[in-house]
RNA sequence: GCCUCUGUAGCUCAGCAGGUAGAGCAGCGGACUGAAAAUCCGCGUGUCGUUGGUUCAAUUCCGACCGGAGGCA
């Protein structure tokens, strides 16, 4: 197990927020005031020539900062948050050894909670438990599941309700490693975070403006080539059915190219997903108490976000 | 111009043989330890178009008016 040092305070600066709240530009601009490297922690980004509809950094938006976690895998492999954690943790670290900041910048609540924190998770062996667990839901549903859940850790049932995701990984983590997955979270939560890091968040102060702004950003998406950009990925032999296919902006656009939907209606699905995602990732970290919020209004002066965000940055010490 | 249908939640609509109303979607809130852009849980007051009338009581019945759809001329 790896032993779990509490890095040196204010290194580590996290900037979270919902999609399209301006993640990307702030962790440039505090990147460049403290000699920092920027950390992606965006579980889709991760995905190679899925640019567009990731909203992926473009190397002119990077303006010469290093980033790491971005294009580090296919599209057709899977990934988690285990894969995750196991290669941010030594970037993270080495960037620190070289002496200097590191901005972990994304709305992967889990990730880069996961990172932060230093989670261990338990181990699944490709033993073929999941698959079993998932025909058994498919020939028996959900219930039976549930009641051979209740029988091995009562408490994962009763958090699971409803839930196939929870409850089969609840019994996968069973079968796998023979302690509940109650218990293993107990035991893990138990240890110390990893890194102690500044929080920012970045909102809206009327979610309408955010979500006008996700709205637009659909628009020029698709005026950037998302389109095209998915024909490619299809043509080029990605299954529609991979987990990165299911992204947000590319299972809809799927749909229209293959002629189950019309564009029109796969845009307004795009937009009003990508709202949905955005209330979801606020949920995540608003429970978040060290947040320091940045709010921002309807056309105001990102500049004046990026001064606040240095000050804070400067002046603080937890 | 006449006739018929219609006007109830942001949208699509249900309902009330008269006792001030409820679904789906949208929206909002929450959860989150190996798919997380995933997966799941919770939340339904709105001048029942306006205005008169009948009635103890009208969103419900009757009239007029104002919108909308269709038909006949």
């Amino acid at each position: 197990m790896p032993q779990k040092e509490v890095a040196h305070i204010n290194r580590i600066i996290c900037v979270n927020g919902p999609t399209a709240s301006g993640k990307t530009a702030l962790a440039v601009e505090l990147a460049k005031a403290l000699d920092g490297e920027v950390v992606s922690c965006d579980s889709m980004q991760i995905y190679r020539r899925m640019d567009i509809g990731t909203a992926k950094p473009t190397a002119e938006e990077m303006q010469g900062i290093v980033h790491h976690m971005i294009d580090i895998c296919e599209p057709t492999e899977d990934f988690s948050v285990s894969r995750y954690t196991e290669m941010a943790t030594p970037i993270v670290d080495d960037i620190l050894a070289r002496g200097k900041t590191v901005i972990i910048a994304g709305g992967t609540g889990l990730y880069v909670e996961s990172l932060i924190k230093g989670n261990d998770f338990a181990p699944v062996p490709a033993t073929g438990h999941r698959q079993r667990l998932e025909q058994l839901l498919e020939e028996q549903g959900l219930d039976a599941l549930l009641q051979k859940l209740q029988h091995i850790d009562p408490e994962a049932a009763q958090r699971s309700q409803g839930n196939p995701r929870r409850i089969i990984r609840a019994l996968e983590v069973w079968y796998e490693t023979g302690e509940t997955i109650t218990a293993h979270n107990a035991r893990t939560q138990a240890i110390p975070p990893r890194y102690s890091p500044l929080w920012l968040g970045l909102d809206y102060e009327n979610r309408s403006d955010l979500y006008e702004r996700i709205n637009k950003r659909v628009e020029i998406m698709l005026e950037m080539g998302l389109i095209e950009e998915i024909r490619s990925l299809l043509d080029s032999g990605i299954p529609e059915t991979c987990t990165a296919m299911q992204a947000i902006g590319y299972k809809e656009f799927v749909d229209a190219l293959c002629g189950r939907a019309s564009l029109d209606f796969a845009i307004a699905q795009v937009q009003q997903s990508s709202r949905r995602y955005a209330k979801r990732q606020l949920t995540w970290f608003r429970r978040n108490e060290t947040m320091h919020w940045l709010i921002r209004h309807k056309g105001d002066d990102f500049e004046e976000i990026i001064e606040r965000a240095r000050q804070i940055a400067a002046h603080s010490d937890n």
